[in-house]
DNA sequence: TATTGTTATACTCTATAACTATA
DNA sequence: TATAGTTATAGAGTATAACAATA
C-alpha cells in the first residue's frame, strides 16, 4: 500500500471503466431486447450502415468468420438484410440492410442514445472532455 | 446535418465509448482467455475478492440467477472456489474463492492492468481528469 | 406464502476444423 | 494454392418457467 498521491495507479482507472462498461452493457441488452434483437444482432446492424462483406463485418465484432454466418442467417430471416452476390468475385456475399433493417436500426440508434444515465449526468463542458479523451484512447490503433 | 457548434449531441460521445468499449472487450477476452478462462468466470472471480451469495454475483454480472449455477459450477469444477453453507440461513450458499482462485484472480488482474493500450496512450494529468468524470458517472445509481 | 438456489429447456454466441466454390 | 464463406461440432452464456428446500 505505497501508493503515493501523484501518481495515479492505472487500477482504479479500470475499475472504474469496467463499472462505465457493465452499465452500458446492460443498457445496450435493453434497448436491443426492446426491439426483439440480441445484442450482438443489434451491433451487427449498426455496423452494416454501410455494406460490407461477411469477413468485413467478422472483424468489426471482434468474431471468427464462422460466427458471422449465423448471425446473418437471423438477420436474413426477419428480413433485415440481403446476402447480395458480387459480380467481381462470386465467393463475396455483399450485406445490404433492407428497408426494414435500416429503420429498425435508426429506431435502436435512438433508444440508445435516449435517457443514458450515465451521459445525462455529465455537463455540456464535461462531456465535450470526456469526448476528447475517448478520442485520443481510440486514435491510431 | 445542422449541427450546431456549441451543442454537443450525444452522438459522436456514444459511438467514441461503444468504440472503446469494443477495443477493452478485445483485451479483457485476450487476457481471461491466457488463464484459461472465459470472460465471464473472469468477472465472476473478479467479483468474488468478497465472498458473496448466489444471487449477490447474479447482480453484480447483470444477469438471472439461474446462470449464476452454471459458471459457479464451471469455476468450482476447476477448485477456484468453494459453495459453503451458512448457518443462519441454510438456503444461502456463500461463495468464497479457494487460494487457486484468489491467485488466477490476481494474475488477471495484473495482466488487465498492463499494457492496456487504450490508456497509455493518456498523459497523467488526462488519466486523472478522466477518472474523475467516470466517478461522476457512475456515482449514485 | 415468500425466498434461495437448482433444473429443464431453448436460443444465441463462440472458436476450431473440415469443407465448397471460387480465384 | 490461397481465399470467402459455410457447415459440423462442442462449449459457454442467456432468459423463462417449474421445482425443492428452507424461511
Amino acid at each position: 500500500m505505497t501508493t503515493t498521491e501523484g501518481e495515479p495507479t492505472p487500477t482504479q482507472l479500470v475499475e472504474l471503466f469496467l463499472a462505465v462498461m457493465g452499465r452500458m452493457g446492460a443498457h445496450l441488452a435493453a434497448c436491443s431486447d426492446e426491439l426483439g434483437l440480441s445484442p450482438q444482432q443489434a451491433r451487427a446492424i449498426h455496423e452494416l450502415e454501410q455494406p460490407r462483406s461477411m469477413g468485413e463485418l467478422a472483424e468489426r465484432l471482434f468474431c471468427d468468420a464462422s460466427n458471422v454466418t449465423g448471425i446473418v442467417d437471423r438477420l436474413e430471416a426477419k428480413g433485415l438484410l440481403e446476402r447480395c452476390s458480387v459480380p467481381e468475385d462470386r465467393r463475396v456475399k455483399r450485406l445490404v440492410l433492407t428497408d426494414a433493417g435500416r429503420r429498425l436500426g435508426r429506431q435502436h440508434h435512438q433508444r440508445v442514445l435516449t435517457d443514458v444515465p450515465l451521459f445525462t449526468r455529465l455537463s455540456n463542458d464535461d462531456r465535450r472532455l470526456l469526448e476528447k479523451l475517448l478520442s485520443q484512447m481510440v486514435d491510431e490503433g
